[in-house]
DNA sequence: AATGCGGGAATGAACATTCATTCCGACCGG
DNA sequence: CCGGTCGGAATGAATGTTCATTCCCGCATT
């Protein structure tokens, strides 16, 4: 068992789908690809579905990760919304592969199911970012909704404006992704 | 040629694609749950490409009738603004089919050519949209923003918010939505 | 050191399945 | 009968998966 060829089958299988989708991502040409013989993916992954769920979950990890990093649940609301929002914008112009890859996960059958956990976690009771509304709900501070619906003002005008930078529409320098980040703020604060 | 037979296999291709995705719409499926045999598809449309492309036109055209009901450009633009809104929302809720396949298209290789112009139009120079926004600018009304950003922060929640409903994680209520609408304009406004 | 051996890893051609499309015979109104 | 419409089995291309075979490398024997 080669770690590497691992690695290697994933980072094509990224590539593949994140820039043609599911359709323009057939084994053979993740194989080729990774510079490795059909057959041997199915020795790192029982099948096509095994390899696509691996890689969602690797590439959530690593989001989660990020962004957490430097946080704290002892800072002001504001302030902890701004540096989530700024984190995820910022990790996702960093790696445009990644955004566009959960982008078509999340719409297909494979994502389905998971469909409900939006972006990131509500898995279970450490979602992040439940908690950051449901403390901005608790403290006054943020429009009086329900908590998805809240999750809906935050995240939509983001992953649409990285939508937007990543397909070459607009350019999502560190000073926008401020404003915007402020915007979106504007629309959940009370 | 029966134009009666023509819109049953549009009906069914709407209701496969929207509950099941395009794997999960063959033309033998769509078919049979419009009730016609599989070579007769083909006597009302040239190619799968040509049936799915046909049916999101027809949609499109439909939606776009609907919200520009009773729309002035003469109002304020905030009004202006809340209608335009609520008149998506209420349509998408009326019917959540047509958000589904909406969706799909536009994250399919189908739609990729004409993701560019979002939900709506930019088709050229009669989008309601664009102007909208621009009035908006120009009024010092709204945040300076690209346009296309304050798409984003504009619809980027509602789009999100109508999967939440469709999916039952919320219900979105003529009183939530009025909310709603007000919250995205706390967001685009100056 | 040279040789032979064992076994896990890799391979890619072959297979089974799925799907869009075609084609030809059945059917029906006139 | 006959023109045109319809139906659904047949077709061939594409794709996920399998499996018999090859390759590679470490080790034991001489």
């Amino acid at each position: 068992m080669n770690p590497e060829k691992r690695a290697d089958i994933m980072q094509a299988t990224l590539e593949l789908i994140a820039e043609h989708g599911f359709h323009g991502a057939p084994m053979s040409l993740i194989a080729e690809r990774a510079g490795v013989g059909a057959g041997t993916i199915y020795r790192y992954f029982a099948s096509k579905d095994v390899l696509i769920n691996e890689l969602f979950l690797e590439l959530d990890e690593k989001i989660k990760a990020q962004i957490l990093k430097g946080y704290s649940t002892a800072r002001p609301i504001r302030e902890r919304f701004l540096h989530l929002s700024c984190g995820l914008f910022g990790y996702f112009v960093e790696f445009p592969l990644h955004f566009r890859y959960v982008e078509q996960f999340h719409n297909s059958p494979y994502g389905a199911a998971r469909r409900r956990s939006k972006i990131l976690g509500e898995a279970g009771q450490d979602d992040v970012f439940k908690s950051l509304f449901a403390d901005g709900l608790q403290q006054r501070a943020m429009k009086e909704l329900p908590v998805l619906s809240l999750c809906s003002l935050a995240f939509g005008p983001m992953f649409s404006a990285i939508r937007d930078h990543i397909l070459g529409f607009i350019e999502l320098t560190p000073s926008l992704i401020a404003q915007l980040a402020e915007a979106c703020w504007d629309g959940v604060k009370r």
